[in-house]
RNA sequence: CAAGUAAAUCGCCUUAUCGAACCAAACUUGUUUUGGUUAGGAAAGUCCGAACACCGGAGUGCAAACAUAGUGGCUAACAGCCACCAGCCGUGAGGUUAGGAAAAGUGCAACAGAAAGUAUGUACAGGUUAUGCUGUAGUGAAACCAGGUAAACUCUAUGUGGUGCAAUGUCAUGUAUACCAACGUUUGAGCGCGGCACGUGCGAUUGUUGGAGGGUAGGCAGCUAGAAUGUAUUGGUAACAAUGCAUCCAGAUAAAUGAUAAGGGCUUUUUAAUUUUUAAUUAGAAAGUACAGAAUUCGGCUUAUAGAUUUGUUUAAAUA
């Protein structure tokens, strides 16, 4: 998997996300709340993720722009190390639950401790699944 | 010089690494390669005016409601812009104005004043038997004759259908089936023919196929070559118009136009040194580098904005 973060990785589909948020289950790390779903893509992309931010704590267009562009690029360059081993795909969702203007410094750090922890939780999970 | 005043312009740059979207071409037809393009002056507020689309009426008049309001011009149109007149503000450059009508009617009016109008007080004088009456004084912008106020109602003139690209059109996976047709199934309720049975016709139910309808997820069109931009000439005081030449300049949709690092500008503060005091130059340090992100498209208006630049123009008094 290369750093890349085409389109093809998005996600788009308004259905989907609306089971992600129904369905889904959730590792939150300040300032960020990752929701997460396994599923099959029908274009066989091993996953999909979006990005958000609250327009009740970001008001101006511009705020939310810069957040998001953080945090897709944080995604961008980090998901290789974490991502790569798993083999399920999944689709993902990460909020921003802050309310303050965050560094990529902060944003970069705060992603790697997220994605640690979801890998941590996620082999359990599975197990549990299977067994009950 | 300094302080204004009016108008216009710009609104960080370079390099490296890793990326995103769209378009074109190529072939090895791909999550490929190569090339090109990729946010503003306000993209903002959504306040006016249009284009475009659908709905309604499809004609005319009146009324209501709303908007506009000096005169003339510009414009596709406007509540916009330009010129001129008038009032007000400023020494001035200049700024600013909801600048139609008070002899149609209704209302309102601080302070002062007895009273701002279903009034007639006080003092003095005149007059009278006396009162009513007449004059003067005092308040105020205005005292019975009217005046002010229409960012009060009102009147006059002019204009105005509604909803908005989540408009609208189109393709249509899947799901469900009140619809229609054909074929078929059955422990086939019930009804008709018949005295009853068999039989036969209709048929609730159910299956398959086809059609029609509906229009969800989603795709496509609308979607960017335009009342376009730049430039020159001509006409016009100007807004603006005409003509020639050149250019193609974002099209995303959980929403691209980026992230990081290094260096350099610029501004402010501060330290040191030098020079002719104010100040300037050089070197170092610290901080800052705005407002703000297209979403159908144009023309305006309004609001936000670190800092920088250019041009025109004004300066009374005081001080040097």
């Amino acid at each position: 998997m290369d750093k890349t973060y085409n389109k093809h990785e998005k996600l788009k589909s308004k259905k989907l996300i609306d089971q992600l948020f129904t369905e889904g289950k959730s590792v939150s790390v300040y300032p960020f709340r990752m929701v997460y779903l396994e599923t099959i893509f029908e274009d066989h992309v091993p996953f999909k993720t979006g990005v958000s931010v609250s327009k009740k704590y970001f008001k101006k267009a511009v705020d939310r722009n810069r957040i998001k562009r953080l945090m897709r690029e944080a995604y961008r360059l980090n998901k290789t190390t974490y991502f790569n081993n798993i083999t399920t795909p999944y689709a993902f969702m990460i909020l921003y639950i802050g309310n303050t203007k965050p560094t990529y410094n902060h944003v970069e750090q705060s992603m790697n401790k997220l994605f640690k922890k979801f890998t941590n939780v996620t082999p359990k999970q599975t197990i549990d699944e299977k067994t009950t």
